[in-house]
DNA sequence: GAGCAAGTGGGATAAAGTGGAATAAAAATA
DNA sequence: TATTTTTATTCCACTTTATCCCACTTGCTC
C-alpha cells in the first residue's frame, strides 16, 4: 500500500530515489510506464501483471480502447533498483513527464507516481479549491 | 470515541504531544490526512483501513476518481506513536494546515482533527455566532 | 506536601538520500 | 582487428536528515 508524498531530486545520471517506504513493497524492480494527467505510473511487478489483465478485458475493436492500450503498455518498461534504492529513468519517459531535478513521489494505494514537483503543486491546489465536491466524496465513503 | 478540545505545542522537531486520553484508543500509531476546512483529520488505522477498502472500487478511467485518490491517500501518511505518545508530521501536511508552533486537537466522535490554534478560534467563533442558524436549518430538514 | 503522570526539550545513534569515482561495456575510428 | 573514446552501470563514501532514547519540568491527584 503506497501513501504519502515524498520530495526527491533527480540527478546529473537521472537516477531517482525512491522512498524508503516504498522500495520495501517494490523488491528489487519496478515497471514504469505513461500515467495519465501527465505524470508517470510505477507498479510493483505483480499490480503490473494485474493491470495488464485488466486491460485485456477491454475489447479491442474500439479503436478508443486499442489506443489506450498502446499508450500504456507500449511505454512500460521493467527498471531495476540499485543498491541505494534508486531507478533509472528512461529519457522518453522522464520527458513526457516534464520532470527536472524536483520531483514529487506520490503514494496512490496499489501504484506510485512520479510528478514535476511544480505540475504536483498546481495539480493539488486545484483540487484542494473543489472541496465542496470533496467533502460529498467523503461523505459517500463514510469519512466524514 | 474522540471528543473535547486540547491545546499542545509543536517542538522544533514537529513533533506533537497527542492527549493522554486519545492515546489509549489510537494505540501504536494514527493515519494522517487532509482533511477540510484546513484541518488534519487523524484516524486509528482501523478505521483507515475501511475507508481504504471503499477506495478500492474506484476506477482509474475516470478524473474524478483519480484526483479524490490522490487527494485522499497521497496525503495520507501512517505515523507511529513515540514512547512519549508524540507523533512527527510531515512537512507538507503540517504546511497545508498552516501549524505552527500552536496546534489544537480536537476530538470529533470516529476521528481527531489538528487546528492550528488561531485557525480553530475563528472557525470556532463563526459556528457559534452561526449556532442559531444552524439549529433551524437542521430543524427543517427534522433532524434535530 | 509527596508522588505520579503528562507534556516538552535536547542529544546520540542510525539510516536515508545524494554525489562522485571506478569499473565494465559498447561504439567508433584508425 | 586492435586501440581509443565514449557511454553506461555498479559500487563506495559522505552529508544530511530522521528516529530513538533519556531527562527535565510542570501540573494534577491522593
Amino acid at each position: 500500500m503506497f501513501i504519502g508524498e515524498h520530495n526527491h531530486t533527480l540527478d546529473d545520471k537521472n537516477r531517482l530515489s525512491l522512498p524508503a517506504k516504498f522500495r520495501k513493497v517494490f523488491g528489487k524492480s519496478v515497471v514504469l510506464t505513461h500515467g495519465l494527467d501527465n505524470c508517470l505510473f510505477v507498479y510493483t511487478a505483480k499490480e503490473w501483471e494485474v493491470f495488464v489483465a485488466t486491460l485485456g478485458g477491454l475489447s479491442m475493436g474500439q479503436k478508443n480502447s486499442r489506443s489506450f492500450s498502446r499508450f500504456l503498455l507500449g511505454s512500460a518498461v521493467e527498471v531495476d533498483i540499485d543498491s541505494a534504492g534508486r531507478i533509472l529513468l528512461p529519457d522518453f519517459l522522464r520527458s513526457f513527464a516534464g520532470l527536472k531535478q524536483k520531483v514529487t513521489v506520490v503514494g496512490v494505494g496499489n501504484r506510485a507516481e512520479l510528478w514535476s514537483d511544480s505540475a504536483w503543486k498546481k495539480y493539488k491546489s486545484e483540487i484542494e479549491k473543489s472541496a465542496d465536491v470533496l467533502a460529498e466524496q467523503l461523505g459517500n465513503i463514510g469519512m466524514i
